[in-house]
RNA sequence: GCCUAGGUGGCGGAAUUGGUAGACGCGCUGGAUUCAAAAUCCAGUUUCUUCGGAAGUGCGGGUUCGAUUCCCGCCCUAGGUACCA
């Protein structure tokens, strides 16, 4: 009987489906296993066979973990908002939600010919009011939360109104903007309904601010920073221009330090914990204010907080070094006037176009000297104790102050020096660190401690969305500010004692510290205390920690996402309740962003809240009393993958996004599968919200993911035809010589596993290839191959589907696992699966011979239990350790060795199957059916390991002469090391080894090798 | 620059705490079977070799009886990143 795979597949997908075979109970005797698989994004392409590689890994432990008694809850569904549908609703003017329909119907079909046991009576999409009601929900949530620094979690905002009430803001030490004011209890009481809701937003944990955003006019969008090439659209190499605009942030900056903290409890690859923490970016140190010279002191200060330090918002917060230190009001950001680069930053994208800054037009009607008065310049210093070294301070060029500190004498180099760095991208001026550039502004910083007057420059290694984007200079102890001073000529004076500063910097943190006054003579740690209590009981500065990590913005002017369950009363915005969510997305016409360049929900005629019956209603009811508009932005794509987790323990409640005897069932995903370019964005909010609904008491654990891997990418392997430049003439890979070819790519359909190109496909590809010519070589047209990035543009695209039909879904898994190590990147190459699948087929040959199909009752030999047990054993280390491809390995050397020896005992063939059937379960189910058996195999026990039956009573030792391995001698296991020395060195191989020389020594190590030094 | 992972035959890749380098598979070569092909089976396949052997895991050192594995320095590739004060 044949191996019919495709009808032994189909056979058993049925069964699982209609057996609901693989469906998690939320209560069971049996200890649970949560095994996840990052969701896909339904694109119109399909899968690749790619895609499932992270999905059948998954997929083996969790029947894996099955067969070893757990409950699993393997899950699967879709992040099913996104750009893609929107952009092709844009051009079709098809509903996205039709698209995205189609998209998932394809997904399905594919997946499911895979044969993945996944439960679906819980698929989820982020895209349907059923799930983004929870969505929005937890939106409100975090509206109505605040962070309490005191108890170090988030609190509903009433506890915030209650400490208001009873004391003002004395005994609130809240994470919240930069500019918030005090006020005490009968202030407060005082305030008007709206001005308590303007402070309130100041503190909760999602807020609105002025942001600013890569606006094109020509597009009537809204662009990520990469969407930006040269300042104009990737798309239509348009202009670009800044624009600030109402958004959404959320305060993700204030769990900052748990984020960094949970880091320590979770199992994560350590590079992807190592970008969280590169994101995160925590540096300790000090915040020191110095004076700008020329400034009176009895004249009142801007505010102690500095508004007009453009960038200064940095996710700073004071830092209680001293017991006695009164009350720590914790700074987010000011939310004014950020760069652009930081709020994109969170956005997954890494390049920033910088783009010119409203400077210039500063410089022009800036003040001469004469009114020069009181400036301050704040910078962060994570070296407080090398104070005394400071001989200049620069000052980003896009920082506010420049235009008004610089002397008139000064203004002409400092003006044509900020347009200079204004050309140069970020990128640029990050991948240049050879030129040193900047310009004196004239004006000079007081040293805080000296009274010396400090040159202030300008220098664009100092960044703007860094701190406070000013450093005070310290050249003999920073290689930049040395570099720079050395440049410039400016003085580099040597604080370390006993250090030779005249060819570098001194970054060596064991120098003790010299020519500072009361700091002399001590170490880095006691000075650095000094510096800043000195700092502190003097009022220019204070301990603090630095992070990098800014607010992020949460708003999108996209049709196709969450909308926001927001009206607007008098400006402010007031949250929907969550009994009358979901607010469902609306209908337009257009997708694309109205003429006044409102987003797309603008062009909604039934877009209002009506506030008395609690619904939406048509536009022309908005009278502002008791119907309001709607928000009309967006919810950004990670909005609904940040909690989506929770929601497979309890997918279809309609009244909680969770029971909660299904999360303290379930509790947190313990196995995550996915890739590492989720590091910064997807992972890093997602742990955001679990900590805050963690905080609320929503869930139990305050980390989602226990154990996380990132399986590699499978790249493609692209083929090339070259073609005579100029001309339609291919000529053959071999043939080329010198002559200047352009290589094209072809599709791979049209190449076989030799590397021939089928022409005649290849002319009837396009158009453009219709009169092709070939120079053959043998006859034949020979193509080039290179591994890249399996896409589309690229031709290289192998279906799963094809491989499916082809070779069988069993065959498609084994290959994938048999491919490499999980986490590594590696070429696809489909003429390698003809053996994983003959390997199948030998496996049903094995079968079939045994009895056809029936097997034989009876005591296996010695050698076919010990080919099952060293099979067992391997393949449970291996697939504990994630080590995939070498069980497969083992499954081959298995059927290699029970087909030698003929085996054909149940007892031995039945328990084979059950290590087989995690990675191919069709075939395994097929046999383990003929065997006799009527449950599923997913129901049957993992085999037990038996040591006993691995024991050996020989061993076959290497004997080694200085450690090569030269001949192999059989020796029983029971002989002393004395008794195996006399053997080996009586034996004629090892007197020819020595040619006559007595060894120096014998090295006998007893069932592991002998070796002959000498 | 820094951080992380990696570098082993023609290719994908094995090698437990330092103990037989190249398992397993692809490809290739030869053979069996076949009218022929597919499929299947058998043998071979790191390099050099005077056929005795010898060398060999990116490069150069070191530790060790013994190193793909541990240590030091360097080179290259991939991913991440921040000129971070």
């Amino acid at each position: 009987m044949e191996y019919n795979f495709n009808e032994i597949e189909a056979k058993w997908q049925k069964y699982w489906a209609e057996n609901q075979t693989f469906k998690a109970e939320n209560t069971s005797e049996k200890p649970k296993f949560y095994v996840l698989d990052m969701f896909p994004y339904p694109s119109g392409a399909g899968l690749h066979v790619g895609h499932p590689l992270g999905y059948i890994a998954s997929d083996i432990f969790a029947r894996y973990k099955r067969h070893k008694g757990f409950n699993v809850l393997h899950p699967q569904g879709y992040d099913s908002f996104g750009l893609p549908a929107e952009q092709y609703a844009i051009q079709t003017g098809q509903h996205p939600a039709v698209t995205t329909e189609t998209n998932i119907a394809t997904y399905r079909k594919q997946l499911d010919k895979i044969g993945f046991s996944f439960d679906w009576s819980r698929e989820i999409r982020t895209s349907t009011p059923e799930y983004y009601k929870h969505t929005q929900w937890i939106f409100t949530e975090l509206f109505n939360a605040w962070y309490n620094k005191v108890a170090d979690k988030a609190e509903k905002i009433e506890t915030l109104i209650a400490l208001f009430e009873a004391s003002g803001t004395e005994n609130v030490n809240a994470v919240c903007d930069e500019e918030v004011s005090s006020f005490n209890a009968d202030e407060w009481k005082a305030f008007s309904e709206l001005k308590k809701q303007q402070v309130l937003s100041k503190y909760r944990l999602t807020y609105l601010s002025e942001t600013e955003v890569n606006w094109c006019p020509a597009l009537g969008t809204v662009l990520a920073n990469d969407e930006i090439i040269n300042g104009l659209s990737e798309r239509g190499g348009h202009p670009v221009e800044r624009k600030k605009m109402m958004q959404w942030s959320m305060r993700i900056a204030a769990y900052a330090q748990r984020l960094l903290d949970g880091l320590n409890t979770i199992d994560w690859p350590q590079p992807l914990k190592d970008s969280q923490t590169n994101w995160i970016g925590r540096s300790q140190g000090a915040s020191v204010t110095f004076k700008v010279e020329g400034s009176s002191s009895g004249v009142e200060q801007p505010t102690t907080n500095n508004p007009n330090l453009k960038g200064s918002s940095s996710g700073v917060e004071k830092q209680d070094l001293d017991s006695s230190s009164s009350k720590v009001i914790e700074r987010s950001r000011d939310g004014v006037e950020q760069p652009i680069t930081n709020n994109q930053n969170l956005e997954g994208s890494s390049s920033g176009v910088e783009q010119p800054t409203t400077n210039n037009q500063n410089l022009e009607g800036a003040s001469s000297g004469v009114e020069k008065q009181n400036f301050e310049i704040e910078v962060f210093t994570t070296r407080p104790d090398t104070i005394f070294g400071v001989t200049f301070m620069t000052l980003a060029p896009e920082h506010e102050l420049v235009s008004k500190i610089v002397t008139d004498e000064q203004r002409a180099e400092v003006e044509t020096y900020i347009q200079a760095t204004a050309k140069r991208s970020e990128r640029d001026r990050m991948a240049d660190v050879k030129t040193i550039s900047g310009a004196f502004t004239g004006a000079y910083a007081v040293h805080p401690f000296t009274g010396e007057n400090i040159p202030i420059w300008i220098g664009d290694y100092v960044l703007a969305s860094y701190g406070t984007g000013a450093v005070m200079a310290v050249p003999c102890g920073d290689q930049r500010d040395y570099d720079f001073a050395k440049h410039f000529g400016i003085e580099i004076k040597n604080i370390f004692e006993g250090v030779d500063i005249s060819e570098g910097a001194c970054e060596d943190k064991t120098a003790k510290i010299a020519n500072s006054d009361f700091l002399s003579g001590l170490n880095v740690k006691k000075a650095t205390k000094l510096a800043i209590y000195h700092m502190e009981q003097q009022g220019f500065g204070q301990g603090k920690i630095n992070y990098r990590l800014r607010d992020a913005v949460f708003s999108r002017q996209r049709y196709w996402g969450e909308p926001f369950p927001v009206y607007y009363k008098d400006g402010m915005p007031q949250m929907i309740a969550k009994e009358h969510l979901p607010i469902l997305l609306p209908e337009v016409e257009k997708y694309l962003p109205t003429e006044d360049g409102q987003p797309p929900l603008g062009n909604a005629e039934v877009w209002a809240w009506d506030t008395v019956n609690n619904k939406v209603v048509h536009n022309t009811e908005i009278n502002n009393e008791t119907v309001f508009p709607l928000e009309l932005n967006t919810m950004p794509g990670w909005a609904g993958s940040s909690w989506y987790f929770n929601r497979y323990m309890d997918a279809n409640n309609p009244n909680e996004f969770a029971s909660k005897e299904a999360l303290d069932y379930w509790k947190e995903v313990d196995l995550y599968l996915g890739g590492s370019e989720h590091a910064t964005g997807h992972l890093l909010y997602a742990r955001f919200w679990q900590k805050f609904l963690f905080d609320l008491n929503y869930v139990p654990v305050d980390e989602f993911a226990k154990k996380l891997i990132n399986q590699g990418m499978i790249t493609g392997t692209s083929a090339f035809v070259y073609r005579l430049e100029g001309t339609q003439t291919y000529i053959s890979k071999g043939l080329i010589g010198d002559q200047k070819v352009q290589p094209i790519h072809a599709d791979v359909s049209f190449v076989n596993a030799q590397n021939e190109l089928d022409t005649d496909a290849f002319k009837a590809w396009r158009e453009e290839y219709a009169n092709a010519e070939f120079v053959l070589e043998d006859g034949k047209y020979m193509v080039g191959r290179e591994v890249e990035k399996m896409s589309k543009s690229k031709y290289n695209v192998v279906n799963p589907d094809s491989i499916c039909e082809e070779f069988g879904a069993d065959s498609l898994r084994l290959f994938e696992m048999f491919l490499g190590p999980l986490e590594q990147s590696k070429p696809w190459n489909t003429a390698g699966i003809s053996g994983a699948h003959s390997f199948l087929k030998k496996l049903w040959r094995l079968y079939a011979n045994a009895n056809d199909f029936k097997g034989v009752e009876g005591e296996p030999s010695k050698d076919e239990l010990k080919v099952l047990h060293k099979t067992i054993k391997k393949v449970q280390e291996d697939i504990e350790n994630f080590s995939f491809n070498t069980s497969v390995s083992t499954f081959m050397i298995a059927v290699n060795e029970l087909g030698a020896l003929k085996c054909n005992k149940k007892e031995i063939l039945e328990p084979l199957l059950v290590l087989i059937s995690p990675y191919a379960p069709h075939i395994t189910e097929e046999l383990w059916s003929k065997l006799g058996n009527e449950q599923s195999i997913a129901t049957a026990a993992f085999p037990i390991f038996e040591p006993s039956h691995l024991v050996e009573s020989a061993k076959e030792y290497p004997i080694s002469f200085n450690g090569k391995m030269r001949f192999k001698l059989e020796l029983p296991l029971d002989l002393s090391a004395k008794e195996i020395e006399e053997i080996v060195m009586a034996h004629e191989k090892t007197e020819a080894q020595l040619q006559g020389r007595t060894p120096k020594k014998v090295i006998i190590v007893p069932g592991k090798i002998i070796n002959i030094v000498g």
